[in-house]
DNA sequence: CTTAATCTATTGCATATTGCAACTGTTTTA
DNA sequence: TAAAACAGTTGCAATATGCAATAGATTAAG
């Protein structure tokens, strides 16, 4: 019934898709470090401190995968590992300084390029454009899970 | 001067990315073949035949992993190579009768998925959201090259 | 209170993906 | 006809990934 207009958003978000994922790899790539590991730091940088569970399931990732993944960023000096003195089972993930450096670049590097963009949209449509992004976000959601 | 709002521009992208991205590795996960695989099917599927080095440039990927993610496709009988007859240099690369019973079982699925995502939008937001996505997506490429 | 169950995190293993650089064979150009 | 350019493939090394098994810590059960 809405084939129609229903392909043409699913090809508008493919297209967006596509476009955002040049961007992983190209201007934001992130310095020096692998994408993996830029992911964890910003997710690391945002939390503030995190266990390796919850930095997982944030990254919908494998604990062991997460764990290594931290394992290569301590080994570059961005992140530390400590043990929770309440629940030695857990550890607690932290940048370093030079993490919280490299976290603050990608962050502003971020808010540059979306500056940009949000720029080369046209000011009358600003506002719908976040508007119709929140819409759509609660659709997709709504319709994730389960047939 | 737009911090604010770019700024909410950005985590609403990125929130999207991660919903989205949640698809891909859940339900539509490509039943049997990997994610690069999949998106390749998709893409010669569209094309009809396509040169190696054109899907490598359609996925912004390296000559080498696009035919060596063309073998793996080859060897689940997916796709087939041939020498083009006018410049040797060249392959054509081919859905077969699996791969195109694949890519069709793909793209219904898709299809349906996003129609379900469309039927989730309020009717009277719909056409709202298109053309934003489509004012966005123009920001974006506007806004993607250099500096 | 002590044993069993549960939980976080890490490691061994096996496999897959990726890009660069070197190479083969083909076509175009000088 | 020799050299340059091009499409595609392969060797290599780095990285990522998940499953299963394990160690150590905490909680629940008997």
């Amino acid at each position: 019934m809405n084939g129609q207009e229903s392909y043409q958003l699913r090809e508008l978000i493919r297209m967006l898709e596509r476009k955002l994922g040049m961007l992983e790899d190209g201007e934001m790539a992130c310095c020096g470090i692998s994408m993996a590991q830029c992911h964890a730091l910003v997710e690391i940088g945002r939390a503030g401190s995190i266990s390796l569970i919850d930095l997982a399931k944030l990254l919908n990732l494998d604990n062991s995968t997460m764990s290594r993944t931290v394992n290569n960023l301590v080994n570059n000096s961005m992140v530390e590992r400590q043990l929770d003195p309440n629940d030695r089972r857990y550890i607690t993930i932290r940048l370093t300084q030079g993490g919280l450096e490299q976290y603050h670049s990608i962050e502003s590097g971020m808010g540059e390029y979306f500056m940009k963009i949000y720029d080369a949209i046209p000011k009358e449509s600003r506002a719908q454009v976040l508007e119709s992004l929140q819409i759509l976000l609660k659709a997709v959601a709504d319709s994730n899970c389960c047939a």
